[in-house]
DNA sequence: CGGTCTGTTGAAGGATTTCAACACTCGTGG
DNA sequence: CCACGAGTGTTGAAATCCTTCAACAGACCG
């Protein structure tokens, strides 16, 4: 078994973008508001009016932005890093339900109910994100019945995505859950111009196992059967797809 | 081991209400509709208004309301009887997402977009529902944005629970998932009044199997284990809660 | 340069599936 | 009205997948 690692000295393959240098431009925020899908049908002095509403916040990568059963006042647009979304077990063991990319929405989604934050959210990264009183953001709703749409459809399409993975706990092996969240990671977070295939991502094998809800030792082994096939490249916190082909066969088998 | 049976000669412990019989008055139709939680804040006039826009719709027992990757056209409301929404895999396994009362909604909740049923809908009981096309109801959204958020929240709630369910598939133990499954069947579907605390719905072994991702062999087990414990009755296709208190202990354990 | 975090691998044990046989219930049609 | 047959539920035993415990190796950080 000869695991050949490609060592750039020097150079670890994954580089991280660090909080500093970046800062929150009046321009950066309604670009990044423009990008939210359900911003995109108004004008721009609409944009501005809300742009005032939402107010910038930074996070440290591992940092926690709010924690699960905590009052939930707060909307939130990612701008800048990732942002991971999770559930903790009482036996401690945590449960990733999404990774997060800039113009994603998570937060207080339910503006009306008991309002308690259902999972915990985390920077993944160093992260900038845009947060909004979520009384404020009803106001907006009711003002804008197309911003109440394009949320409600963005809220459809996760749920389809939760019973999609309900699904796949439910009738794949580890193996299967495991190639398929690579390969969905790989085309979010992909880099389609850098040809080392690499999935931008400090991703560790803990962090698939939380994803997969299997054991780190598993979800380990698994990759180096990945590996040992020559579909993935992986080091410490990176992964790369080599055979994406390969891949997308094992999760149809 | 003795798991006796109360047989009530020539009656079997659950009633199924028949279609026949049942007609979908236009009172009714109202009643239906105004139970809708999101249609709660409009005047009988625009309920009366909307309630045009709805056709009725009858299904027998076991009848395939829509199939997964369909052409979602309709939105759905069920009016009478139970619906349950499920999920096929190619090697033949079931999968129930969520099994639906009077007042709720299905079908096309995702007014934009690819319009692809993600799930299939099929009769749980006889079943009577409200269809409106997805188009009149986005024309419904634009108009009154107190039920687009009435939707949205509904639809987040769903996201909750369905994340709530991928936490348990991947941390708990299948007793655990039955034992869960049974507490919320029960709240849902148990009928307070009557002492046999029954489970309103024709419940088999393979069901239960589909709504928590295990075989009808192993659900099978630990519903006799539940049966000898004196925590359940049960029989062919219904199931009653004895010790509810019990049940959620080994839920938490 | 040590210490901590991450990844790897082995081996034993446990949980669950699968295959198989059988019992029972219910509806149907003779 | 009874008998049949399909559908449903039960149970055993073997096989499989996965977890858990444990030890260790390598990478990264200060």
């Amino acid at each position: 078994m000869f695991s050949i690692i490609f060592k750039m000295p020097g150079s670890k393959p994954l580089q991280i973008r660090k909080i500093e240098g970046h800062s929150c431009t009046i321009d950066l925020r309604l670009e990044k508001l423009a990008m939210v899908p359900f911003f995109k049908d108004l004008s721009i002095t609409q944009l501005q009016e809300i742009n005032e509403k939402f107010r910038a916040a930074h996070f440290l990568k591992n940092e926690v932005i709010y924690r699960e059963s905590e009052q939930a006042r707060m909307l939130r647009v990612v701008v800048f890093g990732t942002v991971k979304l999770l559930k903790h077990t009482e036996a401690g063991k945590d449960i990733v339900l999404d990774i997060l990319q800039p113009g994603d929405l998570f937060g207080s989604l339910s503006v009306l109910g008991d309002k308690i934050y259902p999972e915990s959210a985390q920077a993944y990264s160093d992260v900038c994100n845009l947060s909004i009183n979520s009384d404020d953001f009803y106001t907006i709703l009711k003002k804008y019945s197309s911003v109440g749409i394009g949320v409600l459809n963005m809220t459809a399409e996760r749920l389809q995505s939760a019973q999609q993975q309900i699904q796949e706990l439910s009738t794949f092996s580890v193996e299967k859950r495991i190639a398929n969240i690579l390969l969905r990671l790989y085309k979010k977070f992909g880099e389609n111009d850098n040809p080392n295939k690499l999935i931008q991502l400090p991703l560790s094998r803990m962090d698939l196992a939380d994803m997969t809800g299997t054991s780190p030792e598993t979800a380990s082994r698994i990759m180096s059967h990945f590996k040992e096939e020559g579909i993935i490249k992986s080091g410490r916190q990176w992964v790369s797809i080599l055979d994406e082909k390969k891949l997308s066969e094992i999760t149809n088998l």
